[in-house]
DNA sequence: TTAGGATTCG
């Protein structure tokens, strides 16, 4: 059985070799040493023609590459058949080919110099027990296993194509070829009237070629899904463009496209309804994959959405779940790949009735969505992908949405504008074999599980709903019922805006109006503190400025003489970098007993912002404070002087009068104290400023308009005005109540109504007098928010 | 004709 065809059934031989057979790499056969029971595998690179020698025997040659050793520089080897072996392996080796040869003889080559392989070439014949041992992947012909019954089972009848490897491009030349794809650009709608597809190749030359694709017909483009895919042109155009020679679409352009996967099989994806493919064809292909796996850089498996981190630019393979216009330059995909992001990830504010897409599905997927906004020329495609599609999705930009402090860092996720990088979405079909295996992954998810793992914020800031009885209340209400509601008053009748408007103030009414409009659009400008004891409204002081008020408390060291009381035990220590902060930090204790960190309040000295925001993580509360030559004292107002959980609280600098801080050992003193800012603000001497919305409604109801002020704590939005500069998920509920309120783009007749209490009052100053309106006693409807 | 690879405004 000198010859034998083996076949690969799943990558591996189904008839193995001799076991006494042990395999050898290229680089340990050297004349001299026995090789009897060692065999040498590889693949075909080259076969000549069989031809006779001058005695009349047969003889056929044959290059084999060593695929385990291809980083050598010395890779192949001749092998020089003899007699009838090379009869019968003429008729059945074709390049491409996997064979293992054993029982050969070992010579010197004597072309090695100029051919660059081995030193050695092996000799093989009947005569010499050689055996060689044939692997085919093509399915055709593994119904034969035995040669000599081995039929060839390919006749070729169509018109042979030349292809020309990519080094052998001539400038004006119209050529087949086949290629690598290195990079390409999914189809896109170019300026001009086509779709444009950019395809670079790479081939065994190691030479590159860019060719830029045009088309009418999308379908016509190569159907490209990743780098490594490979690709058969025919009929492109080649010119010269800055020195470089590219590919170009001329008439009767045509593609196959095929996996780049070894060992997947060899199908071509093509709109062609007539195409060769052959043997011939199909053993490129299997050759150029064995190529490209050892000469090309081909990432491995796609990221999934759990693998994502705050910025990067990557591919991901999902599924569309739902789709809504933003505005005229981007477009929001909610996708999901049944993995969950390990971040926060922000959710865009839509209008419920924008959202396209199944709701239970939307609802049930909520923590397994990500919303990915895209931008300019991808909105068009965005636009008319179908619900349920597969997708790949190239080059996505993920971007941490706050650079704030750290913990409300959630993730964003865009594909810009423009096609830079290959940027750009596809569609692929059901029988993509990534898309199966996707598909079947997301069969395997269990929704009751990965709803068991919500976070408390979704449910919240969803903007889907909670059943579908839910969302038809919510619809309803939104056509016909009031958007907020009274929660007092409810015998008041409605005045119109006019009357309002002509009456004299003070007076207080109930109305019926809609939002036309509100300031500020960007709600957190809407935050203010507010001094209940001098009505002054101040503006959230900066971070930066907390930092800044921080360092310059660093200039005094902290006093040892201070460490230690009755009421709180102290620690200092020095930092090791070259400015040798000192930084102390004093544990408040009850009753003269140390707490648990989560009940603990601490004051400290020398730290940074970033330090004191990770203690307010670990402790009930932090007091920065600065060493003065007999007590602690609180640092200038314009910092915080106490910070909990996210909320940095600020005292009134016009009305507090800061008391020593040993007052606070009235609290230390009880068993078990609250620590609640307004009490530590109170024995501190502190005029608490509390964080408040300000914002100008433009009411409307089709007998004039107003301008109303709402000021709120947190009953009208039922969200706290204190944790909204710390918290997205919270932005963006009240984002989306705003979005229910006055909808943007939406024509006056479709807005929803709003029943209010409003109140006039007077402002009268030296110049002028005028009657404002604030709007009291309202809120948002539950079912709204 | 278009694009001719070469990220990040939103």
């Amino acid at each position: 059985m000198p010859v034998q065809l083996l076949k690969i059934i799943k990558g591996k031989s189904e008839t193995p070799l001799p076991s006494h057979l042990l395999k050898e790499d290229l680089i340990h056969l050297q004349e001299g040493f026995d090789h009897t029971n060692k065999y040498l595998q590889g693949i075909i690179t080259h076969s000549y023609s069989l031809t006779k020698l001058g005695d009349g025997v047969d003889f056929f040659k044959i290059v084999l590459q060593d695929l385990d050793n291809l980083c050598l520089q010395i890779n192949s080897i001749n092998i020089l058949i003899y007699g009838k072996m090379a009869k019968d392996c003429a008729k059945v080796i074709r390049h491409g080919d996997t064979v293992a040869v054993a029982g050969f003889k070992l010579a010197k080559s004597p072309t090695a110099e100029e051919d660059g392989r081995h030193g050695c070439h092996l000799e093989l014949s009947e005569e010499a027990g050689s055996a060689i041992y044939v692997h085919k992947i093509l399915g055709k012909c593994l119904n034969n296993i035995l040669f000599p019954n081995f039929i060839v089972p390919f006749q070729s009848v169509a018109p042979k194509y030349v292809y020309t490897p990519l080094n052998h491009l001539k400038d004006g030349t119209i050529v087949n070829l086949y290629g690598v794809v290195k990079f390409f650009k999914p189809p896109y709608v170019s300026k001009g009237t086509d779709y444009c597809s950019v395809v670079t190749l790479v081939d065994p030359s190691n030479v590159k070629l860019t060719c830029t694709l045009f088309s009418g017909n999308v379908e016509s483009l190569p159907k490209i899904y990743k780098v490594g895919d490979i690709v058969r042109f025919h009929r492109i155009k080649i010119s010269e463009y800055n020195g470089q020679m590219q590919g170009i679409t001329s008439g009767g352009f045509a593609s196959l496209t095929f996996d780049g996967t070894v060992g997947a099989p060899v199908v071509p994806r093509t709109c062609s309804k007539v195409y060769t493919f052959m043997d011939e064809e199909q053993k490129t292909v299997e050759y150029l994959r064995i190529w490209a796996a050892s000469n090309l850089s081909i990432s491995g498996p796609a990221a999934k959405l759990s693998d994502v981190q705050p910025t990067l630019f990557f591919d991901l393979t999902c599924q569309l779940v739902g789709k809504a216009k933003v505005d005229g330059s981007s477009f929001l995909l909610k996708v999901w790949d049944g993995t969950k992001c390990s971040y926060p990830t922000w959710k865009v504010p839509v209008e419920a009735r924008d959202l396209e897409g199944e709701k239970v599905l939307l609802h049930q997927l909520r923590n397994l969505t990500v919303d990915i906004l895209v931008y300019d020329n991808h909105v068009q495609l965005a636009k008319s992908l179908k619900i349920g599609s597969f997708l790949r999705i190239y080059s996505i930009h993920t971007k941490q949405a706050s650079a704030d402090s750290e913990d409300v860092s959630q993730i964003e996720f865009h594909l810009h504008g423009g096609t830079c990088y290959g940027r750009g979405i596809r569609v692929l079909p059901e029988s993509n074999p990534d898309v199966k295996q996707l598909k079947a992954f997301l069969e395997s998810v269990d929704l009751a599980d990965c709803q068991n793992m919500e976070s408390m914020s979704s449910l919240e800031l969803d903007g889907t709903f909670n059943s579908l009885s839910d969302l038809e209340s919510h619809l309803e209400r939104c056509q016909q019922l009031s958007v907020t509601v009274l929660t007092d008053h409810q015998d008041l009748s409605n005045t119109e805006l006019k009357t309002i408007l002509s009456s004299t103030a003070p007076q207080q009414y109930r109305i019926r109006a809609k939002l036309r409009t509100y300031k500020p659009q960007k709600l957190y400008q809407s935050i203010k503190l507010h001094c209940s004891k001098c009505n002054s409204l101040l503006e959230v002081p900066d971070g930066d400025d907390f930092d800044l008020i921080l360092q310059g408390a660093t200039v005094n060291a902290p006093n040892p003489e201070l460490h230690n009381t009755s009421w709180y035990d102290s620690v200092m220590w020095t930092t090791q970098d070259e400015k040798q902060r000192k930084i102390a930090i004093h544990f408040v204790k009850c009753d003269e007993m140390l707490q648990q960190p989560e009940d603990t309040l601490l004051m400290i000295e020398g730290g940074t912002a970033k330090e004191v925001w990770k203690l307010t993580k670990r402790f009930k509360g932090v007091i920065p404070v600065r060493s003065t030559e007999d007590d602690l004292e609180l640092l200038d107002l314009s910092a915080p002087f106490l910070l909990q959980g996210k909320i940095k609280y600020y005292g009134c600098k016009q009305c507090s009068t800061p008391k020593p801080i040993k007052s606070l050992s009235a609290i230390a003193a009880e068993q078990r104290p609250s620590w609640e800012p307004t009490e530590i603000a109170e024995v501190l001497g502190i005029e608490l400023l509390r964080y408040v919305f300000i914002m100008k409604f433009t009411l409307v109801d089709g007998t004039g308009a107003l301008n109303a002020y709402l000021f709120d704590y947190e009953k009208f939005f039922h969200i706290p005005a204190s944790e909204i500069l710390t918290n997205n998920f919270l932005q963006q509920k009240m984002q989306m109540t705003m979005n229910t309120l006055c909808p943007p783009g939406r024509k006056l007749d479709d807005l929803p109504w709003l029943e209010c209490f409003i109140k006039s009052y007077n402002v009268r100053d030296a110049m002028k007098h005028q009657v404002y309106y604030q709007i009291f006693d309202t809120t948002v409807a539950e079912d709204v928010v």
